[in-house]
DNA sequence: ACAAATATTTAGATTTGTCTAAATTTATAT
DNA sequence: ATATAAATTTAGACAAATCTAAATATTTGT
């Protein structure tokens, strides 16, 4: 596989994750920001490759092969943006870009033992799942805080109200986007909610709880 | 920088290394596996860029940017090497292959904190020495433990007697290539030596000593 | 149903990095 | 010194991945 083969497999599965109908050679065109004549030439190339279905005019979609191609390189973006994050110190914001690049190093004892060495993280710095050598992994949806049940644990990702006085009071209690979080107990009586983050416990109020995204794994 | 043109800058970086005639065609072509007239081509494409001094059937050196540019690659490559061997836990002598996709990776940042992270180390696992940001680095060379002064510190890197008597005995010893080892102590009257490696303390025989080689960084 | 709009594919060109074969330059040996 | 050998460059071709422009297929609106 190369690079540019690689990149056209994790668009088609990004676009195409979960939805039934195969995928417009426009859509792809747009998402890799390229000429939808390029994406026909490289269709032809990846369908002799049995990593797609492709009809002319019809779309594409991913065989079981092409998926599992993707889940691979998705798992091995979402390691290096652990390692960047946990181990080097970057922001979860800033991973990105050289993901991009990490993902494709080939060596499939260095993702093993990168794996290990991270301690077998099940999500990325966004709340992301990791699949497993498998490919399997799964789903992860975002919801509120008010939303989610006790026990639950995800990563905050975002939240609904931007005012300058709720991101201070995150910022007050150190609570940052990427932080892992974990839902203690609920109090029936006023809707507040315990909480731990970064090895803190905490009692938040149901105002922040309503206006805090978490990103969690489905429970299958 | 093209993936191609930083392989073939550092192919002449490791042909030129301290040489002062310039590099032929014919040896880089050696060195990268490939013919004499898709050197020369390179060799115009990188005389564009100011990378190489080149004259036609009259060989080719490095510029200052581009032996500039070399360091900062090999630094790439031997600052991952030393990740892989000291976090991911590589035997030293496979990690070459891994650390030649590595070094391709675009991002100072990432570089200057993998160096923070790794305790800002100045040899790589091979006991050569790393570049510094700003491309200084002190030459190493391999000498034999006897050869050695006091105090010296540096990484095995080979035998002159490899019967199967003395690699017992290093097994024996708890020494491996690549390990990390400085000398101590030196007895005049039977040319033994005291030496520590990987944390231990033990003396070895001048029959040992005058069979390991060590890597060492020249004094400047 | 069918003309117009939109999406997709084909044809042909371009760039990068490679190759082989032929031409040219430099080195060597008597 | 000059013929021969060796090294190097040039010329022309090719594969991968891209592009533009033109051709073709599909969808949509009335």
């Amino acid at each position: 596989m190369t690079l540019s083969e690689e990149d056209y497999i994790k668009a088609i599965y990004h676009l195409g994750s979960g939805k039934e109908q195969p995928i417009s050679t426009n859509a792809i065109a747009v998402q890799m920001e390229t000429k939808p004549s390029s994406v026909t030439d490289m269709l032809k190339k990846l369908s002799g490759k049995n990593m797609v279905k492709y009809k002319k005019y019809k779309g594409v979609s991913l065989t079981e092969h092409g998926e599992l191609t993707a889940l691979s390189i998705i798992r091995k973006h979402r390691l290096w943006e652990v390692f960047l994050v946990d181990k080097l110190g970057f922001a979860w914001d800033e991973v990105h870009e050289v993901a991009e690049q990490l993902e494709h190093i080939k060596s499939d004892k260095l993702i093993d033992k990168l794996d290990t060495y991270l301690g077998n993280p099940r999500v990325d710095p966004h709340g992301d799942p990791i699949p497993s050598k498998e490919g399997e992994f799964k789903k992860s949806v975002k919801k509120l805080i008010s939303e989610l049940p006790l026990g639950s644990e995800g990563v905050c990702v975002g939240v609904n109200d931007s005012s300058a006085a709720f991101l201070k009071f995150l910022d007050k209690n150190g609570i940052s986007l990427g932080d892992t979080l974990k839902i203690l107990e609920k109090e029936d009586f006023d809707g507040s909610v315990s909480i731990e983050v970064n090895n803190k416990e905490m009692r938040i109020s149901d105002q922040i709880a309503s206006n805090l995204f978490l990103e969690v794994l489905e429970k299958n």
